[in-house]
DNA sequence: CGGCGACAATAAGTCTGACTTTTAAGTCAC
DNA sequence: GTGACTTAAAAGTCAGACTTATTGTCGCCG
């Protein structure tokens, strides 16, 4: 699933990132270079690059003399795909999956109503396409992989609009699809209403309607939302 | 303006980051590590700080036997704010803008909406004082005055959304309306209109009135695009 | 002639130790 | 108590030696 780490430093981080967002190291928190290569077993070089990397998302700040401070949650880059995960992966996992859900919410019409104007006709394609695996898995405990074409239908919606910030976002929406379906509605079948409103939303982008594929895409991330509410109030 | 860098490797940062996104070494490029700390003239540890920062934000990948690559634009972190501000800084500034404008667009109504609901009787205050520092500063060539302003209010807004990934948002709102001010419109006061449009938001966000805090953010950011219509087409 | 496996060259990765620089904090005189 | 001065602690920098993974090549065999 997640790629393979290369290198020292990055096992380091693979540990050290989701204690900090794990809250292992509260903000204000400081750690010094080297007791972490002696925690961590790698050379003081290593640990660098390691804490040089949590820099770049805003995660710690190192200075001299005091040592490297764990910032205040409001500091993170929380659209680091990285971050992400760790936190996806944390205790206050229910509160990202909202907060991301939420962002969905906004920003998947906006960009279905672009996909509508801009899509190729290979996109078009995908689209359907998508929409056909996702109604075929759709009955019979076949999660994975209705999941797997969710993931890529919404991926192709994002990437078509023709924004690069959008098409960003759909690792996101990957990470939170998967979370969904693996720790919350793991043993009922997808809802019929949801699946339908994808076929639409191809038809919508197909027919180049921005005007409703931008509206049933709404009503997509509205009933993500509420699904949201029921499972996690 | 900046933050002074701190550490060579950040220099070395603000020196290769920009050539990266600006083109200077175009995707697929191999770059070498004690090449490049010739170069820029620094160890070879502090040169490794700076290309693993470089990977953390997806421009680079950095392989045994191969060297530095450059990936594709596509791969780029572009929600980093560094790598935001290094891409504005640089030749495809107008493209850049746009798709950053798009963003606001589907984004901040949403979160005037959520702000309507959310906000703190501070941030209620906050949000009326900003639109006045507007108003006072919409005549007579006070432009950066505005501008203070305007960056604050928005900040404001997407802070009182409540919604982590929205706020996080507020610095990159900075960077597009400080370049908006800086590159296009310098010498013309702002449009009207859009004072009386932030104005009225403070007030429905004041009122709790969400449907109108996030209609009239819409005509807001509708504006925006246009206005990039008109002046970078 | 084409594929396969061993080998060698290459560039990143790692470690270590010595040194420098910044800066928080303590100290002392006034 | 306030100021300037000193000290020490921690990160930052550098250089060099060594390790390891990867890739391209070359020769052998089918």
């Amino acid at each position: 699933m997640t790629a393979q780490v290369r290198g020292l430093h990055a096992r380091v981080l693979e540990s050290l990132g989701p204690a900090i967002t794990g809250g292992a190291y509260p903000p204000g928190s400081v750690l010094r270079m080297d007791e972490l290569s002696k925690e961590f077993e790698v050379s003081r070089s290593v640990m660098r690059e390691a804490v040089r990397v949590l820099e770049s998302m805003h995660l710690v700040e190192s200075r001299r003399r005091v040592g490297v401070t764990v910032l205040p949650t409001p500091e993170w880059n929380v659209y680091d795909p990285q971050v992400i995960r760790w936190r996806l992966a944390g205790a206050d996992r229910p509160r990202q999956l909202r907060s991301l859900t939420v962002l969905r919410s906004a920003v998947e019409p906006a960009a279905a109503g672009l996909a509508a104007t801009h899509a190729t006709a290979e996109q078009c394609a995908a689209l359907t396409e998508c929409a056909i695996g996702m109604v075929s898995h759709s009955r019979g405990r076949q999660l994975e992989g209705y999941l797997i074409h969710d993931i890529e239908f919404h991926r192709t919606i994002l990437r078509a609009s023709g924004n690069e910030m959008f098409a960003r976002l759909g690792d996101v929406v990957a990470e939170v699809l998967t979370g969904r379906t693996h720790h919350q509605v793991m043993f009922e079948d997808p809802d019929p209403a949801a699946v339908t409103l994808h076929v639409k939303v191809a038809e919508a982008v197909r027919e180049r309607d921005a005007e409703r594929a931008q509206e049933l895409t709404r009503e997509i991330t509205l009933g993500a939302l509420e699904e949201l509410d029921v499972l996690a109030p």
